[in-house]
DNA sequence: AAACTTTTAAAACGAACGTTTGATTGAATT
DNA sequence: AATTCAATCAAACGTTCGTTTTAAAAGTTT
């Protein structure tokens, strides 16, 4: 076995018990037992369990965020002469994550569950991780989404972004919820049918009169 | 110190230490040693840490769920010759939750982001303790959402039920986020305007119209 | 005051944790 | 063939974990 299949073993495993176990949970006896590699290799090829966590996360995060940015920057070409569209922005966000997360059966393992988790973990280092690996994606779409909410004031605009992250993590967080609550009706499985749910849901929180106008028609 | 003095202070740092570290991180002798009790106290009160941790969560939720059905009971009665708004129903959702979890300077400890998070808990234990807990107060919601939200698909219905948890359990989850993101015109500690545009948000999302129909006016 | 129950205390239990050591392997380089 | 070096291994490091034990203290009931 070469070190590079070493570290990928290592990596698949970790990633499937800290997605049923979370972070903490999960101990590095029990990766490098699934594994099959010894407790050492841990350190010697990620150094400590952090960075192992972090590994695990940057493998699948830097292609969902690579790809969100060239999906935004073919829009914002495309779009050079025409309006760009609410729905597109949006369907450029999630569908990178969605697809590439075990949504419609797609080759990774649930890793959804880790992303969408991340954003309530109590470690401070993985809080500045995520801080900084999404900045520039947060900045290019929040951009993005302002110029076709051009109307919406900024306290409003800003709530309401966090409010679709929200949503968006707790879609990623769990794929079975929504199966569960609606008796078997809703597939979370179908990756079109919950990209084009949450666009939609999103789209009309994002477009929702502001509240200050929506206060003065009720005077 | 008599015998409920230290349980509640047992309680209370135990809450503190949950919501900074997490239920895995947090130990029980960080525990103990916050609440000036000794180590074995904590079996003699509760029995074992998990025991703790829904302890915990108990003397908030239990609480906030009763709220949340009073105030629905009161809207139905004070709606029955006349329709229920969808606004109404959101609030008697959200602001039990953000009212009596730090927001707005309330008397308890920021607990809301145990709570919020604990969707996204990996531990059995605890996903089967959300389940029975929520039971009835999603029941009796999704209920009334349902009668406000006549035209809408079971399929959407239910996708939005799910988002808008999302929604909520991000913003319970993290009460700076969106100071950050909005550079300070955000003010998460306000209830009101937490409240007020949470509201409004899951309202248009659950407002918006409805895949299929949307789907057929593009074509 | 004596007997009994509840609560607290110090100390230790075994197990599991992340991490490190030092020897050994096996392939590549000289 | 000798040397080198990255990779693996078994074993143990010291620490911390949740939990338990045993006994003393405090409070309550006869």
């Amino acid at each position: 076995m070469s070190d590079i299949d070493t570290k990928t073993a290592i990596l698949d495993a970790a990633e499937t018990l800290f997605v049923e176990q979370g972070f903490e949970g999960a101990s590095l006896r029990s990766v490098t037992s699934m594994a099959n590699v010894n407790i050492a290799a841990i350190h010697y090829h990620f150094g400590s369990k952090d960075a192992l966590v972090k590994a695990v996360l940057e493998r699948r995060l830097s292609p969902i965020n690579q790809k969100r940015l060239d999906l935004l920057n073919a829009l914002e070409l495309s779009c050079v002469d025409r309006n760009l569209q609410l729905e597109d922005i949006l369907r450029a966000l999630f569908e990178p994550a969605l697809k590439m997360t075990g949504f419609g059966g797609a080759s990774h393992s649930n890793i959804a569950r880790l992303i969408g988790r991340l954003f309530s973990e109590p470690s401070h280092s993985l809080q500045l991780y995520l801080k900084v690996r999404f900045q520039e994606v947060f900045e290019r779409f929040s951009a993005a989404l302002r110029s076709v909410l051009p109307d919406l004031p900024d306290l409003d605009f800003f709530w309401r972004i966090h409010f679709m992250m929200g949503a968006m993590c707790h879609t990623l967080c769990d794929q079975e919820r929504p199966r569960l609550l609606s008796g078997g009706i809703c597939n979370p499985q179908c990756f079109e049918e919950t990209c084009d749910q949450l666009i939609v849901f999103a789209a009309g929180g994002l477009r929702a009169q502001c509240v200050a106008t929506k206060r003065e028609d009720v005077e």
